[in-house]
DNA sequence: TATAATAATTAGACTAATCTAATTATATTT
DNA sequence: AAATATAATTAGATTAGTCTAATTATTATA
């Protein structure tokens, strides 16, 4: 129906639109696709020919509801792969995302949904992300950032911000894992750092770095 | 590293030698790629650069080594896939194959690893078709065609040569499984139609064409 | 507001994979 | 062996997705 690539265009002007705001710039594009400014042009038009984007010359673009429709498909597509990796098949959170890139193309409705119900239909993939249900429906998300929260405060570890290897790594270094309950014991006045408890009572320093890229329910 | 296309390409070739012997014409190669002669042409010249096989003009072409590396891991994981399928994901044997066709370029070494130990390594799958192990090493089957056989043999069900869903539903509703042992009650002179005693005491007739699409140990 | 800086587009070209129409090889048959 | 039929190749074109270089819009700044 559509190529690869057009679906990657679908997921990135989604994302984009998400984070910062509704229309979407080519060289924004340009930059989180690896191509040069004129190759986007190229696609918009071509996208805007199929009804999956609108695009105004040199005013940039936006998703039509049928684009919008197909990103969040790759998007629910992308995050049950991961979790069928990571809950089944035993990959680490931070080696999954190049797996579930590929996968997330795959064509056929009752695949999606047999897997689906595989995997318990699951609520948020391995890094906390939301899983878009079969009718496209996004749970908005209550998390906050952990950086916002104050000395004493408490919270659930539900997702990141940053899906890097590295940060997912690191957090698997320090102890830090999806659901575990986190509490603020101090905020260092100098650079912010945070001092953090962890279940178990083990206590953590992090840097604001860190703490700007952990969500948290309260 | 590489397409989408030159996988398929390299599979096709890979079945034509399998069964029509070493060199591979033009012509069968478009017929079974379903495309016309001259693309055959401009591909295997593209695919002999890339030393995936060797061709000679109006001589036809075959797989090189590094060429049947390629074609026996993308049969590796077509087949790993369908297990999957049928086995965790509960499809029937004859709605897998369109699903596996896109889940076989799939690049990952780590994946199909677990996804194999996640299987129990299988050794076949749900149409009996050997799976080459990891280092693309393909059991030799000893199966023979139940056409061949005498009235009064006896075998165990163990493959199709006709992989449509139209046989494998045709069989589903005769009550022939893969693993059912199955004995000749009798052969038609004039026809070759064959009767059947099936597991359970189940006597069945068929064609002499379902005879010779179904394989059988002995 | 005129100028400079930045962003976006157009123009023209490339590659992979395909096509049709025309031509050349190979194989078959009289 | 010559004539015919079949198979394969070449030539030239097309589409999707990309590129660089040049040009045009838009935005920011002096």
């Amino acid at each position: 129906m559509h190529s690869f690539t057009e679906e990657n265009y679908l997921k990135a002007i989604y994302k984009l639109q998400e984070s910062n705001g509704e229309v979407v710039a080519t060289s924004a594009l340009a930059q989180v696709m690896g191509v040069h400014a004129p190759s986007v042009t190229d696609m918009l038009k071509r996208m805007a020919g199929k009804k999956l984007v609108t695009y105004q010359k040199s005013k940039g673009s936006k998703l039509t509801e049928k684009g919008k429709q197909v990103a969040v498909s790759i998007i629910r597509k992308h995050r049950l792969w991961e979790v069928f990796l990571v809950d089944k098949l035993g990959f680490g959170w931070d080696e999954v995302h190049d797996i579930a890139e590929q996968m997330e193309h795959i064509q056929s409705d009752a695949l999606v949904n047999k897997l689906d119900t595989f995997l318990s239909f699951p609520k948020a993939d391995p890094h906390g992300d939301p899983i878009p249900d079969a009718n496209g429906v996004l749970p908005k998300s209550k998390s906050v950032l952990l950086s916002t929260l104050k000395d004493g405060d408490k919270g659930t570890f539900t997702g990141v911000t940053d899906h890097s290897a590295a940060f997912l790594n690191y957090l698997d270094k320090t102890g830090v894992s999806l659901g575990d309950s986190i509490k603020i014991k101090g905020i260092e006045e100098y650079d912010q750092t945070f001092t953090l408890q962890l279940k178990g009572k083990k206590e953590v320093v992090v840097s604001f770095k860190v703490a700007n890229s952990l969500l948290v329910n309260n």
